[in-house]
DNA sequence: ACCATTTATATAACTCGTTATATAAATTCA
DNA sequence: TGAATTTATATAACGAGTTATATAAATGGT
């Protein structure tokens, strides 16, 4: 196996790793979904599990709840709309707002995917995770936290005041 | 703050989770960067950074170390190239293959980085994961080879057996 | 010596994130 | 009431990853 140098760099390329990884269980998850013949990419389905979960949503609520900027949710909408499985229409009170929500083709798959396919991947997810010290998971919580709490910048320059 | 989904779904879409850490801890480490006067894109680095530590690598060797695609390596490379940080030279034995090594500019901000950036940048890192319970870098790096060892498809059938 | 196969890299095309900006609609203020 | 400001979303352009494929060079087999 060749030499992995962001691993090398343990703290200083934490963030590349992050995405490396991240990369990598999407791509695994990606292969289970398709043998349930789902061509969903694994980006996708938060979307369709977040309107399934609390209702119709708008464009900039997609946004925050999964957690990227709104012109990155409005293109994947846009996508999944046009596969059919989630529907667009302007807002009653608000003509700015759209309002996502399932079709029956997307409730369909998600309500599959919910009973056939899901667990499968969070099982195959969580015994990855099995035998680590700690609860991965909340450790992954402590850090988004703790990163929105005070970025980076303020701590290296706390630290240099420490010091 | 608002819902987030990402969250609440846990071990299902860690790797969507994963890479939205990975984004933000590298756009964090930008801004420290760019404070030094550095424009170097965080996912630029471990490339000199490589070389700096291995000496001259193919494009396919640098490809390996720093974990990512060989096309994916030979674009950043030649945008390395263009910044005039990186050289690029055909191999000696063996014409297919190219030499990618530091120029002196290169050299130079690797050298003023590795004093003046990197430090503060890691103990930064390493702030923000101080109080977890267990060692982070560690269990990354048992998820990493544990995924290598046995991808989620082959994890999922697994569980399913012993049910 | 020649052909088939393999290897190394470049390019094309795609996805999915970002920031910047444009456009439309709603709200606020004077 | 009208203008300024704010808000919601769409679009453009970019970066950085991927897979597929093309091209060139090296290797191996007959």
């Amino acid at each position: 196996m060749p030499h992995d140098i962001v691993k090398d760099f343990g703290y200083l390329t934490l963030g590349t790793r992050l995405r490396r990884l991240g990369e990598m269980v999407q791509a695994n998850t990606q292969l289970i979904m398709q043998q349930h013949g789902i061509d969903l990419p694994a980006a996708h389905y938060p979307f369709l599990a977040a309107i399934d979960r609390n209702g119709p949503l708008t464009v900039g609520e997609l946004a925050d709840v999964i957690g990227i900027s709104q012109p990155g949710a409005t293109r994947t909408i846009g996508q999944l709309a046009e596969a059919g499985l989630l529907d667009l229409s302007v807002s009653d009170g608000d003509q700015r707002r759209k309002q996502v929500s399932l079709t029956k083709a997307g409730q369909d798959l998600v309500d599959y995917s919910t009973r056939e396919v899901w667990p499968g991947v969070e099982a195959a997810v969580r015994n990855l995770c099995t035998d680590l010290d700690g609860s991965f998971l909340d450790q992954l919580a402590s850090i988004e936290d703790g990163l929105k709490l005070r970025p980076l910048i303020e701590r290296m320059k706390e630290d240099k005041e420490t010091k």
